[in-house]
DNA sequence: TTAAATCCTAGTGAAATACTAGGATTTATA
DNA sequence: TATAAATCCTAGTATTTCACTAGGATTTAA
């Protein structure tokens, strides 16, 4: 099991906007040098939050993203859910052919990938984003 | 994220041998048959599951794989270890270039996947071979 | 002796990942 | 008004990982 940078980089360009918030919005090239990030990668990952409606656009010169709400109550899994699409625990879902014998017995595990997706899911639904940013001031 | 099919393939495997534990040792080819897995997909499986002790083999004619410990003791998390190393829930250990900016600052999310880190094991250490057994039976 | 099993090492096709390239559009400001 | 800095948008691509195959060696019950 691993996660994606796709999901890892989301949080830490939301935590550092968090961080460095002000009035003016925060550039993707600022967050590039600051936390070490592709440019290019940024602006599709943040091209997707856009979409979920968790950072609002400022075009041209000075533009930049600002967060629309809060940084209290923005959730983990608003984030990676806006990137990263979905957690996928298993892929034996409907009619796959391999590992999921559905037409003898129900796969012997299903319902423990369903129940560890939803422990997962849960760890992220508990952290909000300024968690991060308090504890990163804290260390 | 995702979890690959190594950690699932292993579960099922060895839910299907606490499931059908015998006298005799269990085959592959029965395994592989039942769980629909390749067959020698499972003999690199079962190699590691070995070095690890948490089967024995049988070689030669009508040998097979034995449980070393009752079901009741085997926790998944001990077989999620044994095929899959390690849960990476971040690649900014040490000195990596991208992702982590350890000069100037300690990488905003890193508690953040170590915690996600204890909170997935946690799962794998709670829940026992035979629970599985045990829920595959009641539905 | 044979068949069925484990043991062991390489290799490989396909898919996903992480990222680059390159340009179009928008807009503050010099 | 020209320019630079920013977002917007689409393709493409190198690398890595995954899941699996191939092929043989060894062991042992019958």
């Amino acid at each position: 099991m691993k996660l994606t940078t796709k999901g890892r980089y989301a949080v830490m360009a939301m935590a550092d906007m968090a961080t460095y918030a002000k009035k003016n919005p925060i550039s993707l090239t600022e967050i590039s040098l600051r936390q070490n990030i592709s440019l290019s990668y940024l602006e599709q990952l943040f091209f997707k939050l856009k979409k979920k409606n968790l950072v609002k656009s400022v075009r041209g010169s000075n533009g930049g993203y600002i967060l629309v709400k809060p940084a209290s109550e923005i959730k983990l899994s608003n984030i990676i859910f806006a990137v990263d699409e979905t957690i996928k625990t298993l892929n034996c879902k409907k009619e796959s052919k391999k590992g999921c014998n559905h037409k003898t017995m129900k796969c012997i595990t299903h319902n423990l990938w369903d129940d560890l997706e939803q422990h997962i899911n849960s760890f992220f639904e508990k952290v909000k984003l300024d968690d991060l940013v308090d504890k990163s001031r804290g260390s």
